[in-house]
RNA sequence: GCCCCGGUAGCUCAGUGGAUAGAGCACUCGCCUCCUAAGCGAGGGGUCGCAGGUUCAACUCCUGCCCGGGGCACCA
């Protein structure tokens, strides 16, 4: 909320309050004040439709009772005019040097112009990315990052306390075939020959996480192949059920290696992919404040906590020997097992589990930003806090949707290298980081994204990256030219000279200044980075029209630094947004 | 079958119930002896998927339908 609006929202208030009885009714509903920057400068600057709400209740025309509202309207220096237009809006015009006052207000505020209170301190803890540590990072994870990020940043401007944390599925199947797959490439390397399963990982990666199992274990995990594959079931190349088979390798790994030695191979893989992750997350500006593990749940006995909790409000149950949740009672469509027959329990245990525990850190809004396919995910979930007795709304889930990569017009998934599916470290060295984040931003989450290389990459002004950064290098530039032609800015002056800022184009981007605050807001509140980006190329547009237009570089003291404060208030803005979407401000391109 | 997301200009997409639905790209035409032309300006382009409904006012809310994507495990 700016100044502006809140001091037109009080003219407005004493206005209403005014005709409360007479030609309105007497008691008023305030909420019914909306005021909304016009879209057309035509209509002012600000606009409210109080009138047309209320028109019913007055039982006048609403042009009539917008009227009657303007001539109870209080005089206000910053309002050099209102009048009543179309269906029954009120227009308000602004005056200049009431709008300048926003330079002002940037100077002073510097980094933290934008910033409110609105979050009040309230505590969020944001999960993404959270791939599985079965392999590197692709384009998808790519964008979980730079999304996740990016409305954590949003949070945290608006004023909430936010942490990052990654989710670390360090507990399931996938780890064990993990393991198997690694192990598997080590005998290799030992000199045996085998066909690989159908169903074990095949990356690269494994070929050099079991190079280093060679070199620290040297052949004492060596097996012969017919000790390891004898008297298996088929693999799906041989008419056989590819699941069943790798799950006979795991066994057969688990018991040829002993517990303990393949306990260590499966951790060896773990922390080698996991680094590898954390390092190439840290590297695209994309940090976290907690891995969390998901063995840890059951290690520290919150999946039994969260289970106790769940039967002390008898929302559990027997049948066919398991252990299920009923979550029909919360609104899900299916009741869940939390504990199978064999008495393992359920990804969907360790799940809520997890929720739990982060309410129990105390945290109001557990913000999860998910792939779109795990949509069916959010409502067992949700269901289970509740059946715990958490709130359900503390969860709030965000969809993300799938990323299609374009290089020269045509799909792109695949890398030409590996002929793997393109990782999210080769895309960021192919179009850099800067434009990986802000592509990757553009779109709202439940936007399928097609992400062109081609553009990313060109230096061009078809590049809205370089675009927007460019007005950030241009003032530098502007500054750099200042001193080489013997000037200095003078901040006094050109705090007292911003009544000089007048003409259209320099209008045009006070308002681009002064809407900031209202877009940290709105992305924050709608969880939409790409509010932000929208807003920026905006920004960037009426600066960069402004340059075309006039000389800032000018003779007249006053003149000159009244416009060097407003073109300085502009990078300062081009760099507080570019810095929430996690994008460089260069001094130079 | 049920659930989620999308359908807006040739293409990619914005659009908190408000005024003549916007931007970028593409296309056409202009602008550097001047702070970076990675820039600026002008122009053509639309039954907002379809049909009802609510409202003073609907791209926006509700219902139904059509098309596209995804999801519906004692996997994680």
């Amino acid at each position: 909320m700016t100044a502006l609006k809140q001091e037109l929202e009080q003219l407005l208030h004493e206005a209403l309050t005014r005709l409360a009885g007479t030609l309105l009714p007497a008691e008023v509903d305030l909420k019914s004040i909306v005021i909304e920057r016009t879209r057309d400068a035509a209509n002012g600057d600000f606009a409210t439709n109080v009138a047309m709400r209320l028109a019913k209740a007055s039982g006048l025309k609403p042009r009539d009772l917008a009227q009657a509202i303007v001539e109870a309207l209080p005089q206000s220096p910053q309002v050099v005019r209102v009048e009543v237009a179309g269906a029954g809006f009120i227009n308000f015009f602004i005056a200049g040097d009431a709008q300048a006052q926003v330079v002002r207000q940037i100077h002073e505020l510097g980094d933290a112009f934008g910033r409110n209170a609105s979050g009040a301190d309230k505590k969020a803890l944001v999960e993404f990315v959270s791939s599985n540590p079965t392999g590197p990072l692709h384009v998808g994870h790519g964008r979980h990052g730079a999304f996740g990020a990016s409305v954590a940043n949003l949070l945290a401007a608006n004023g909430w306390q936010v942490h990052r944390e990654y989710y670390i599925n360090d507990a399931g199947r996938q780890m064990e075939i993990l393991a198997a797959s690694i192990w598997l490439r080590y005998l290799e390397d030992c000199g045996e020959t085998f066909r690989f399963p159908a169903n074990g990982y095949k990356g690269d990666y494994i070929r050099e996480i079991a190079a280093e199992l060679l070199q620290m274990a040297g052949d004492t995990l060596q097996r012969s192949a017919g000790e390891v594959f004898g008297n298996l079931p088929p693999d799906e190349p041989e008419g056989g059920d590819k699941d069943a088979y790798i799950d006979a390798v795991i066994a057969r790994a688990r018991q040829l290696l002993g517990e303990m030695a393949y306990r260590s191979v499966l951790d060896l893989g773990l922390k080698a992919i996991l680094s590898d992750i954390e390092n190439d997350l840290a590297e695209f500006g994309v940090t976290f404040d907690r891995w969390y593990s998901e063995r840890s749940l059951a290690d520290n006995g919150a999946i039994d906590r969260a289970l106790q909790r769940l039967a002390q409000h008898n929302h559990v149950y027997e049948k066919d020997g398991a252990l299920w949740f009923r979550a029909t009672t919360f609104g899900d469509d299916k009741d869940r097992v939390v504990v199978r027959e064999n008495g393992v329990k359920t990804y969907f245990a360790s799940d809520i589990a997890y929720h739990l525990e982060k309410r129990e850190r105390g945290f109001d809004l557990l913000l999860d930003i998910l792939g779109s396919d795990h949509h069916g995910y959010v409502a067992r979930v949700r269901a289970g806090l509740e059946a715990m007795g958490e709130p359900g709304e503390a969860l709030e889930a965000l969809l993300v949707q799938f990323v299609t990569l374009f290089r020269d017009g045509e799909k792109a998934q695949m890398s030409t290298r590996s002929g793997e599916f393109i990782t999210l470290r080769e895309l960021r060295n192919e179009v850099g980081n800067d434009a990986c984040r802000f592509f990757y931003v553009m779109r709202g989450n439940d936007q399928h994204l097609d992400f062109d290389m081609t553009l990313a990459k060109s230096r061009t002004n078809d590049n809205p990256v370089y675009y927007i950064q460019y007005a950030h290098a241009r003032v530098a530039s502007v500054l750099r030219q200042l001193a080489s032609k013997g000037h200095a800015y003078d901040a006094n002056i050109g705090m007292a000279n911003l009544g000089l800022l007048n003409t259209p184009h320099e209008t045009a981007l006070l308002t681009q200044l002064a809407r900031y605050p209202e877009i940290i807001l709105l992305a924050g509140t709608h969880r939409a980075p790409h509010t932000l980006v929208h807003y920026l190329r905006e920004l960037a547009n009426a600066f960069h029209t402004y340059y075309n237009a006039e000389q800032f570089i000018v003779e007249d003291d006053a003149m000159r630094n009244a416009r060097l404060a407003l073109v300085m208030a502009t990078q300062q803005v081009v760099r507080n947004g570019l810095h929430l979407l996690g994008v460089s401000s260069p001094e130079t391109m």
